[in-house]
DNA sequence: CGAAATATTGAAGTTATTCAACTGGAGTGG
DNA sequence: CCACTCCAGTTGAATAACTTCAATATTTCG
């Protein structure tokens, strides 16, 4: 059973944030090691979430915050029609419920891409330690401005062409992965085709065209939910021409 | 000199937190007489923008959040091609800068669009007396949230039609004037055709045309810069087809 | 292996963009 | 006070981009 396996190697991952592989992006970030353990003690609980898996739904009781740990997660609306509306692919050291905060209850759902594993905090705890560690205020702060800086990159999706969506989802991927020192290069999406359509606001249907094109032109190689990609800096003029200076620091998806 | 009139309002109008309108939305928000002094004294400056003027540029050092007290401004940013693609429209009591805290540097470029008074204040500051006032801590985490929240709206208008983009934001704009008690019928927009287009990712000519057709079927009455909402449940179903429940409760611009 | 889900590709149809002409109001100067 | 200019906005016609419908291929998984 896959799944039992799963809960094994997360339970060995997981077990404390001393040993975590995105510590440096998560919570504990900046932290000395008795304030990571003041913090590892506030997390009131882990997930595993199977494939498809939802985590919260829209309108449910906001109560906790949930680092991702391993795997990914899409948020998403679903609109009057029935039509689901991805919001953001989540990757492991990111934070998701923080639009949670103000209204009291959950703007957006939740579920897991992949097999996932997820840590739990509660806002209040949170709060509590954040008032006894200037650090941990201050990593919040940045967390949530980090998170309004990706989300206003995703708004700017809306004024391109289909081509620069889906080139800017691609390296925004390949960055986070760089980031977690994962190969900038070669991305395993997590996520079918439909549901990039649904984020980037395109038809699946010209998401797999636009790959189809990218590939004739040299500046990926598709193979299925594999992308490698050949030519960044050519994605890289696709997204933003007149390239500019800014080496690397696109955001997330 | 409007300018000169403007100054004297400012300074009568902004003189002190504990008289402000749009406390209630702002930093005080919550706390007792004594703190309001407290984040009242934090405030290091206030600005007066005439029109046009800009408030911060892409990649400026990041030293202070701004509170619009009075006026409208936007944040966009310039694209490879010298493009402008906006970002959001903020109403008074509306904090800017946000996306700055992770950073740095500000991310995007703000202007005013109309004469327009701000607050400044330190973010260390800020953190300062979050140290020591929980409740201004949680509203700190509430206002970021609620940006996010915001965010997250404003991509949701990248898979939607050129009428249903231009309805969310005057149904958006209604709101915020509601919130701020003033009429959530009778609109005065601030900005120019083209801003409007760069924010929902529409030539200018068709959000011409669509205000043009919106207000032939009856929805809208339009006078240049002076919108009227005739039927605002049209407006609603128009954005929300299958309309559910929910009253009202949009988002930011 | 076979069924079901996922992905690709083509052709027709829709929507929004672009280019271009025109309107109307605000401000300037004769 | 009127003519002139400038800018914002509107409208039309042609074009381009994306979607939809439909058929086919491929992968996944029980």
């Amino acid at each position: 059973m896959s799944s039992k396996r799963s809960v094994i190697e997360l339970k060995a991952h997981c077990a404390s944030c001393m040993q975590c592989k995105v510590r440096e992006l998560c919570l504990p970030s900046g932290l000395s090691e008795e304030e990571v353990r003041e913090v590892d003690r506030a997390i009131d609980g882990r997930r595993l979430l199977k494939p498809g898996e939802p985590l919260f739904r829209v309108g449910q009781p906001f109560q906790r915050l949930y680092m991702v740990h391993a795997g990914s997660i899409k948020s998403f609306v679903i609109d009057g029609d029935g039509k689901e509306r991805v919001i953001a692919f989540h990757l492991p050291g990111e934070l998701l419920g923080l639009d949670a905060i103000a209204g009291k209850s959950h703007a957006c759902a939740t579920q897991a891409l992949e097999t996932s594993g997820l840590c739990e905090i509660p806002l209040y705890r949170l709060e509590q330690l954040a008032q006894r560690m200037p650090v941990l205020q201050h990593h919040l702060f940045h967390l949530m401005s980090h998170e309004i800086r990706q989300d206003e990159q995703t708004i700017l999706l809306g004024s391109t062409s289909a081509e620069q969506r889906l080139a800017t989802l691609l390296l925004s991927l390949s960055y986070r992965q760089h980031q977690r020192r994962l190969s900038a290069r070669a991305i395993r999406l997590s996520m079918s085709r439909r549901d990039i359509g649904n984020y980037l606001g395109l038809a699946l249907e010209t998401v797999s065209r636009v790959f189809s094109r990218l590939q004739q032109r040299g500046l990926i190689a598709v193979t299925g939910r594999e992308v490698s990609i050949s030519n960044i800096d050519a994605l890289q003029m696709l997204v933003n021409p007149g390239g500019m200076h800014k080496a690397h620091e696109p955001g997330r998806t």
